[in-house]
DNA sequence: TTTCATTTCGGAATCATTCCAGTTTGTAAA
DNA sequence: TTTACAAACTGGAATGATTCCGAAATGAAA
């Protein structure tokens, strides 16, 4: 289920957002650079050549709010400006130390590092794991 | 294999590296707040505890030095400052939703949501895989 | 004790991101 | 189709973690 423009715009409806042509030249920034994992400056950039009324400010705000509506999933990094994925399906993202590119790699799959590199080429040479929740005491404690 | 004060000091003189009264102070920080998962600020201040004279600069270019030459481990996020890891074996970091605090959980052991609140408590609402390293590109090319 | 590369320092600079307060604009209802 | 208002947009200022700077201080090897 690859998602497109319009997936995302009936979304935006369903949630009861406004969809204004800053929205759609953000949607589409971010549907035609998918590959790229755009960052906030990126989107910013591709935005304004569709609709010259962009700002940043907006720019900023808007991604906020589809990750926040669970439109597309921000990635955040720290040397690096956050980075969003349209891609919402279980995966692993492959980040090159080099050239900072982000890839994809389908789960399920083996995570062995021995067997990504076989099947996309990218060595492993550092994991991170998190897992982002809840802990006991905050689960107790009430608000 | 408890990561103590003497262990780091004796790593730092493998390295080559000087061993100053700032460092001993950081290196302090770091081995006594272990279970915090200590960041810049909470270093420096804990480092000032101990010794008088060390500015806030030094404890990030201290901090810096120490993870580029392996003695700790750099946990980097996005809204958080960056935390600092004396524990350098494979485990996963649980990161609290509500209160921010990261809680170990070691590998190998089941990585599956339902039996991390089996064993520690904490609900898993998001988890994020990364794997660093090289992409073939970047593998081809040389420098 | 001398030497010098390393370390330390405070303050300025950077950079992504958020905040602010005023203005504009989708859109649902009249 | 107008009206009304919450939501969205704006540029610029503010924030906060981190890095950069050039100068002064200092471990540690000779």
């Amino acid at each position: 289920m690859k998602k497109t423009k319009e997936t995302l715009i009936s979304q935006l409806r369903e949630k009861g957002l406004k969809v204004t042509p800053q929205r759609m030249a953000i949607v589409d920034a971010l549907v035609e650079n998918r590959y790229e994992h755009p960052g906030a400056t990126l989107v910013f950039n591709e935005a304004r050549k569709k609709a010259k009324h962009v700002s940043l400010s907006t720019v900023y705000a808007t991604l906020k709010e589809f990750s926040e509506n669970g439109l597309i999933r921000q990635l955040e990094f720290d040397r690096m400006e956050n980075r969003y994925d349209v891609d919402l399906s279980d995966h692993v993202n492959l980040i090159c130390n080099r050239c900072g590119k982000i890839f994809d790699y389908s789960i399920p799959a083996s995570l062995e590092p021995r067997d990504i590199a076989r099947k996309s080429g990218f060595v492993v040479t550092d994991t991170r794991l998190e897992f982002h929740g809840y802990c006991r005491d905050c689960l107790k404690r009430p608000d």
